[in-house]
Formats: C-alpha cells, structure tokens, sequence
DNA sequence: ACGTTCGTTCACGCTCCGTGAACAAGGTTT
DNA sequence: AAACCTTGTTCACGGAGCGTGAACGAACGT
C-alpha cells in the first residue's frame, strides 16, 4: 500500500488551533448535543476559546446551534459520502455488495486500510431493519475483524509490523487475539485458504468471513466480508458457502480495477 | 424550527486558523487529490502554510497522504454517518424510506433543514445500480426542489423571509423559479394540497414529489420526497399515487416522532 | 546538463489565539 | 422574593504560534 503514515509525535510542526477545533468536533461527535461550559470542561479549556471555536465551525456551517446547545451538522455526512464516491474500489465493489447481502441474506462490508485502522466503507444488510454493531466509516483495529485480518495477512510485513507497533492488539471480546505469534500464524492460515474468519473476536455473537481484495502486486487494498450472529453462520456455511462467492467477487472488483 | 442562525459577517470572533483549514479541506473535497502547491494557488496561502495544515490534518487521521499528493479519508464518513445515526427523524423515516423506493420503483429521499439550506439525509434507490444527480449529506437551495418547497412552506414568515434573503433565488435550470412573488403563490399552492412537487427545477430530465414532515405547531422539519426522470413520472403518478403514499409516510414519520 | 517544479524546513515578525474576568439572563434553592 | 447557582457571550491583554519568503534537495522534462 503506498500510503504514507504520519510522522511519529514531532514538536510544532502543525497547527495547534486546528487540532483544538477538532478536538471539540470529536467530542461533540460523542454525544447528541452540548453546551459551551460542558466542551470546555472536556477538552480542558477556558469557555471563552470553546465559544469562539464554536462559533467558527457554526459559521462554516459545520456545526448546528439548536439555542443554547450545539451539535455536529450534516456537512460532514456531505464531505464523507464524497470522499467514498470518488474511491475506485467502492465504485467497483458497490454492486457486488448488494449482491452478496442479497445472495446471503446476511451483512456485506467493503472495507479498506486506512492510517493502520481498517475502514468500513459500505455496509450493505439484506434486512433493511437491522442495524450492525459498527456503521460505514467506523474504523476498527485491523487484528480484530475478518476484513482487517484479511488485509494485515496481505500487508508487506514491515507495514504489518509498524501496524501491530502503532496501533497494539487490544482485546474487544474473550476471543481476539492479542498474541503477536498467535496472530502470526493466523494470518498464514489466512494466506493459505485467501479468507480470513472472525469468531466473536470483535463482537460477541457476531462472525465474519473475508477475503482480501488485491492489488497486482498481491498486496491488499481492500476486502469484503459478510457478517452474521452466530446462530445463523453455521459452519457449513461459512467454511463451504461464502467463501466461494466473496473470493469470486474480491477476484471481479480485482480485474475492474485492474484490467486494461 | 429552533436552529439558530450565524449572525452576519462579524469582525473577528472567530478562529482564523480554522477556517483557512477548512477552507483546504473543501478544496480537497473538491477534487480526488491534490499537491501543496496545487492547494496553495487555489487558497491564496504560501506553500508552507498550506503544508503545515495539511500535516496537522493528516496527523489527526482526517487526510490521507499518498506519495506526495493528498485526499481526504475516510474519517469524514465516520463523522457524518454517526450524526445521522443520531437524528431521531431520520431513525424514524428510514423504514419508511426503504418501502417508498420499493413501492414506487423511483428514488426516495429525506430532506431536512440545515443553515437555510436542504440536507438530504437519506436517499434510497429502487433500482440500486442507479446513482441519483445528488448523494446523501449534499445541501441544495431549497426553493430549487420538491422536499425544498414543501420545507420553505412551512417555515414560518420570518424564516422564510431570512432564507430567501441570505441564500438568493438562483436558477439552476430554465424551470427554476426565480422570482420572489411567483415562488410566494407556489408555497401557498403547496399549503393547499400538502404537496409539492419539482418540474426539472433543479434537474433536467428529473421530476420529484414532496411531503412535508411538520412539529406539532405545522412547522417544517423535513419532508420526504419520490423523485424519477421525467419519462417514468407521468401525470398520473404524480398526481394522485405518489403524493397518497408520501403524504401517509410524513404522518406516520410525525407520529412517531411527537406521540406521547 | 540545465531549468523547472515539486514537497519540506526554518527563522522571524506580527497577527491572533487563549485566558480570566465581567456581564446579563435564566433556574433553582432558600 | 431574594440570594445563589450556572449558563452563554464579550472583551482587553500578553504571549504563543501562524503565515511568510527564502532556501534546500529531489524528481522530471527538455
């Protein structure tokens, strides 16, 4: 993968008011709404500055002023749904989404590396009432669900190495793995068969299935991955049934992508 | 509606450094990627500057950095997708959303009001290959539109008055109406029938029919719309089909949202 | 081999960010 | 009612840090 990682903590090579700005929009992402004195508190600074760096992004337009309360606006859902139009690999993947979600009746993911995260970027549930326990442009640690594992087995390993260094193994249920070897091998297992499998490692009742999305050098930039609770991923199904259509479809959107 | 508005052009209150991030961060939105200095002429900043932003936005996860060229990631979807996971009218549309497109065969959207602008919320697509000429999170003039109207008609005097004030009456196509007194006998037709409808006002080729979704005191909050290319859209079905079902979607959409 | 353009870095000067206090408005408690 | 919170908003001031312009090496195109 050919993005560049941000430099390890350098002393003041950046804008110090930018990052306070965001500092407020990500708390205010963490709740329904909230008042000046309730930020400043949060983000340890006085009410006077949280005001005015709330009155610049309602200014912008990027946050709502519902009287005295203040909540993130739609601009940023405008910003997101635009950067994903404009990539590749949804363009090619997004109808072999609705397929698979359709084909299984299950969850389908298209999810890509991001800054050592993985990146859900579309979800697509063939129940239209469900809602699954992470939503598109979550991003989740890579060792932890199937997608993620699918892509770190087909990193270069010293992009794999950085990844685990950087971002750690933490445990999200009884079952992640949080051992380096343990993973190590895994992830060869992964290699062997091209899908990855997530046992209730990331959510408790939940399992997937992936396979990775390559480029020509075998190194991934993506994968696709259905998703159900674990009642309904019976071992027949997962080990026989979807590996053969995700694989088939990471191999279509490969050659859309790459071809000619 | 409650949203309080940006006061107009005041001094300096605001954040500058902000505002010159987020003004890269919309030149970035703009394109698929860029360079430095491509940024720099286009914002009117040194090229250090416009390095130093970028730094600083790409440490927070927000740009991604390939090589030397920029974009955004992914992390803009995360923030838009959870704000509207978190607006209660767009939890209680979203089931009806699905069944709209299904029964009708056409797109069906939820527009809100935001910054004297329309939002759409979500869209939904019958046929799910077809991608609409506007995408979720996009603001829209709202005198140019179906869902526009229907919100613009039911705002109250004032608001009205600001929102044509502050945002003009640009045309968009030859239909759009563009005088003020013409679009003061629409709304009021709009208030007759609690319907309105879009004749390639925005679009051409593409006709819309909106629903106006109210608070208990008759004031806009949003409005659900069907909209088709001009062909499919016949007479009959905007008419008398569509606006019956939209119009049952908006009441049970407010019953949901106000009853007890 | 030259010229151009790129991204990145740095010292400096002046802008402007962050602070803390003060204010009015609205709520709650006494 | 009166005293006491807490709220959002404003402001003058001092010092941090933003923006500039120049300089650097690297990568291309000529």
């Amino acid at each position: 993968m050919t993005e560049t990682r941000p430099e390890d903590e350098r002393p003041t090579r950046v804008a110090k008011t930018t990052m306070t700005s965001f500092e407020i929009v990500e708390a205010l992402s963490e709740r329904e709404s909230a008042g000046v004195s309730e930020l400043a508190r949060e983000v340890g600074l006085a009410k006077g500055t949280v005001h005015k760096h709330l009155s610049t992004l309602h200014r912008l337009n990027y946050v709502v002023k519902d009287g005295d309360s203040y909540r993130l606006g739609l601009r940023f859902l405008g910003l997101g749904v635009g950067v994903r139009k404009r990539l590749p690999i949804y363009r090619r993947a997004r109808g072999h989404l609705e397929h698979l979600a359709e084909a299984t009746g299950e969850v389908a993911n298209l999810m890509v590396p991001e800054h050592g995260y993985g990146a859900y970027v579309r979800t697509v549930s063939a129940d239209k009432g469900y809602e699954p326990p992470f939503h598109e442009g979550e991003r989740v640690h890579l060792h932890a669900t199937a997608g993620g594992k699918a892509i770190l087995a087909y990193l270069s390993a010293d992009d794999r190495e950085r990844v685990m260094e950087t971002r750690g193994l933490p445990p999200l249920t009884e079952n992640t793995i949080t051992d380096r070897s343990a993973l190590g091998t895994e992830l060869q297992s992964i290699r062997d068969r091209r899908a990855a499998y997530d046992r209730e490692e990331h959510t408790e009742g939940w399992r997937c299935v992936a396979a990775p999305i390559t480029d020509p050098t075998d190194a991934a930039i993506g994968a696709v991955s259905i998703c159900g609770s674990t009642e309904r991923m019976t071992r027949r199904r997962t080990d026989a049934d979807i590996p053969g259509i995700i694989g088939s479809a990471a191999s279509s959107i490969e050659n859309k992508l790459f071809s000619r």
